[in-house]
RNA sequence: GGGCCCGUAGCGAAAUUGGUUAUCGCGCCUCCCUGUCACGGAGGAGAUUGCCGGUUCGAGUCCGGUCGGGCCCGCCA
């Protein structure tokens, strides 16, 4: 017989059917067992009789009859006629995957990761995260843009600084990438439009709720751009679609979370980095303490004021300051001591940050004496600019915390099947 | 790098100003139950309170050390 998948399991009704699954709860009443058994496609109950024997987390195998019953969750069930364990639980599992709510402190949730990503409600999170990955490619590619996949293994790091891991590369030393930047940038020469969906690796000793040393960024970079609001316009319609597209397709798992509004505005609100700071101060009495830049509470007030003035979720604060942004940030022709660089931010966390880049070789290299950085070992990528690149743009956006903020999860690292801490390595 | 905090059964928590046998829920084991769905009921097992030392008649609780971990800031996505 041929294996029938749980979610199509209404075509069996009043057939036998052979569903293959794990035993996610047994119900015992005595001369009635009911056997909830999943499968990657749902959940459905089995009943049994008393003379059945298998443990929760069994992977199981079993025939039986179909028939649509109002007492069983989703309407039907099985009868079991046959019932197989393929592979059986030989310990009791360390983690109760049965209940709703699985209640585990985070550092017990990721030791046990291999288990812990059984249970319903964090699979939801990875669901949606594939849904996330998905409609980023196919909105991207809707857009015109080409998929591209650049080196990890690097000769030289991406941004200057000291927050890049080191590694032994043969005879050499090599750095895992900081960003894609200089690689999407080159390709804006070739295809004009990129994009890519890749690793980055943050050497910083961070302990947040926020942070992780490896995550998976969300890149683009695109030519031909008028100015920096090509590319916060661009990014803003990628993420109406993207979130409606994650809103149809995983409206099951949203609302295992309760996710209400995955609502992007046609326009998203857009403030200089001056102007919010002052806002701040006047709407919440709050003062940025940094001169250059804007603190988590800023962030997390920078998102209320958007949420109350403009009904968003989503803000973008433009116009960073020239010494804060990196050496290919364009700076801004109206005052020097800015640039046409944006951070944009959900529901009060940065999730992406991008601008406009320097295009001429000249500029650049100005930019990169006034900066006091060193071009050895960049050549490769300053060359290019001899080249004619044509005036650019682009961002880089965090995807887990994308994932973290929609569905109001404590931590990024809940967000990652394998989170990679300063303390955590394994599993 | 700076600051704050936490280690109690497999898991999640409790334990009054230090007080006598360390408590509860989930899970696990045994028994009862034919319609449960976080099934229910009865009973049971399971803990060197991270580790070392100190104060005290008495330490899960106070002090010192040590090991392990978490959070905030900085920085960033």
């Amino acid at each position: 017989m041929e294996r029938v998948l749980i979610k199509k399991i209404a075509e069996c009704e009043g057939k036998n059917a052979l569903i293959k699954g794990r035993i996610f709860n047994i119900r015992n009443l005595g001369n009635i067992v009911f056997l909830v058994v999943s499968d990657y496609t749902g959940t459905i109950q089995v009943v049994a009789d008393k003379s059945i024997k298998v443990k929760t987390g069994d992977s199981v195998e079993i025939t039986g009859f179909v028939k649509k019953d109002e007492r069983a969750k989703g309407g039907y069930e099985v009868k079991v006629e046959k019932l197989e364990v393929v592979s059986n639980t030989i310990e009791d599992l360390p983690v109760d995957l049965s209940k709703e709510d699985l209640n585990l402190n985070l550092v017990t949730l990721l030791d046990y990761r291999p288990l812990s990503l059984r249970h319903p409600r964090v699979q939801a999170i990875f669901r949606l995260y594939d849904l996330l990955l998905k409609s980023y490619e196919t909105v991207m590619r809707e857009y015109d843009f080409t998929e591209i996949k650049t080196p990890k293994l690097l000769g030289s790091a991406t941004e200057g600084g000291a927050n890049f891991f080191k590694v032994k590369y043969f005879e050499k030393e090599a750095t895992l990438a900081q960003s894609p930047q200089f690689y999407k940038q080159i390709m804006v020469g070739v295809f004009e439009r990129v994009f890519e969906v890749g690793s980055v690796f943050r050497a910083e000793p961070h302990f947040t709720t926020r942070h992780v040393n490896e995550y998976i960024g969300l890149d683009a970079e695109m030519g031909f751009i008028k100015d920096f609001y090509d590319v916060s316009k661009t990014l803003n319609v990628v993420l109406k679609k993207m979130f409606r597209m994650i809103e149809k397709e995983g409206k099951e798992y949203l609302d295992l979370y309760g996710v209400k509004n995955m609502e992007v505005p046609e326009e998203i609100p857009c403030i200089k980095l001056s102007e919010i700071k002052k806002i701040i101060k006047e709407e919440y009495g709050y003062e940025v303490p940094s001169e250059t830049d804007i603190d988590p509470k800023g962030e997390e007030l920078a998102g209320q004021y958007a949420r109350d003035k403009f009904n968003s979720d989503f803000i973008f604060i433009t116009h960073y300051p020239w010494s804060d942004r990196p050496f290919y940030t364009m700076p801004s022709l109206e005052d020097e001591k800015e640039t046409y660089g944006f951070d944009l931010l959900y529901k009060g966390l940065e999730i992406a940050t991008g601008g406009q880049r320097i295009h001429k070789y000249e500029d650049l290299i100005k930019n990169m004496k006034k900066k006091k950085i060193k071009s050895e070992g960049m050549e490769f990528y300053l060359d290019v600019f001899k080249y004619g690149i044509p005036p650019h743009g682009g961002w880089g956006m965090g995807s887990e915390r994308i994932i973290k903020q929609m569905l109001g999860l404590d931590s990024i690292k809940e967000a990652i099947l394998f989170p990679r801490d300063v303390k955590r390595l394994i599993p």
